[in-house]
DNA sequence: CCGAAAAAATGAACGCACTCATTTTCGTCA
DNA sequence: TGACGAAAATGAGTGCGTTCATTTTTTCGG
């Protein structure tokens, strides 16, 4: 590479900005986003979420109150702020951890006990969370949320595809709505739990027993 | 029937109110409880549930601001206490009306599409309506909210009853299991289209594929 | 390096849901 | 009938989420 001479002052700046992508503004932002994020994260965990004001997160972020409504249109909608990312991962790494030899209803059950796992830890927020994902505030986060509501079922559907080769399922079973079935009915249970309509307990053995309902007889039958 | 001579003025009140079970306040709280509701129910349908404000609806209803938290909890609780008889009443008319002779899968699917009607009246009130309902607010509500759930999955399973006796349905299903399978699925997929996840067109469309999944893997096999 | 325009941040002010100390209405019993 | 305690109603007050006119920061062409 050929060395240019050390670049000085404001110059350098701009070829630095040039270089990564990332100007004073994007930098900027990004680092109050985290900040944003850290703050509502910390507040909502300690306090709860209806406890906690966003003049109280502003200050943590050390931000004016105004400001945040530039990175969420709401309170609610912060909640998607602080968590998209997390639930990316997490449903990423659930389905790693699955051995991909387990009968197919053990591997669908693997999956959604960790999401269950995830959301006991907290589950206050969770159901703020849940709450908010599902009746959408911000039109805005919608993609956001389709994609991880497309994250798993595309896992589901793993599971369905490898299930019908190995002769479990059968192949005239459509995949993709027996995927939106499973996660519908887990979906529900889990929604009536976070509200608490039902225990954890109750909703593990219901959930259960619906899976088995749907997965039985989704097996596969000779010709 | 002996007659008594009619009694007179301040007695007079007393009497009536003891026949009919039914004192001043009593009669006072239900007068009022049904203002509230018409009043509720005008407003969150002329100009919709987040622009009206508890101001409105307590003037509306010729009663003080404070009044009304007598009555709900909360705002959000005005939606159920303004929908949930209106729901049970749906539930049972609906039911009526279906034919006891057709295929399981149109009884249940005809149900369903009673609901939905119903919602697509005023999506942006069912929105709110069901939101709540999901995510119950006040505690109290619990049980009447049960109640409504308790009815819908007695109809379902009423359903699968006679499929099962008709030879329909494999007896070796569980209908309360199934009937919760099915009310998730439908629930699930009302809120994806209430939230603006979906059209209603699409909504139809899978749930009418996911019911046609879970049903025709749940019919009768020859032994 | 300057100046202007765009973008971002600010925080005081606002509207609205909800509370609570006080007042009014109602049932009861001498 | 009157008086007393309990239940119900009142509405001004409070706190919090959200807005918006103004100020500050950043970008960029000349």
């Amino acid at each position: 590479m050929a060395a240019h001479p050390k670049p000085r002052s404001a110059k350098r700046k701009r070829v630095d900005s040039a270089q990564n992508g990332e100007g004073r503004r994007e930098r900027n932002k990004r680092e109050k986003r985290g900040r944003i994020v850290a703050a509502a994260r910390g507040l909502f965990q300690k306090q709860g979420y209806a406890n906690t004001t966003v003049q109280q997160i502003s200050k943590g972020a050390k931000i004016a109150a105004g400001t945040l409504f530039l990175y969420a249109k709401s309170k609610e909608d912060l909640l998607i702020l602080v968590f998209t990312d997390e639930m990316m991962e997490l449903i990423e790494s659930a389905y790693l951890e699955i051995d991909p030899d387990l009968p197919f209803i053990e591997q669908v059950s693997a999956l959604f006990k960790r999401f269950i796992a995830y959301h006991a830890r907290d589950v206050d927020i969770a159901r703020e969370l849940i709450r908010e994902i599902t009746f959408l505030s911000n039109r805005d986060r919608a993609s956001d949320l389709v994609a991880i509501t497309q994250a798993i079922l595309e896992k589901l559907v793993a599971f369905a595809d490898r299930a019908v080769e190995r002769r479990e399922l059968d192949p005239g079973i459509d995949g993709a709505v027996l995927a939106d079935c499973l996660f519908s009915i887990y979906y529900q249970q889990l929604q009536r739990w976070l509200s608490g309509y039902t225990t954890r307990r109750q909703f593990e053995r219901n959930l259960a027993a619906m899976l088995a309902l749907l997965i039985d007889s989704s097996r596969y039958r000779k010709r």
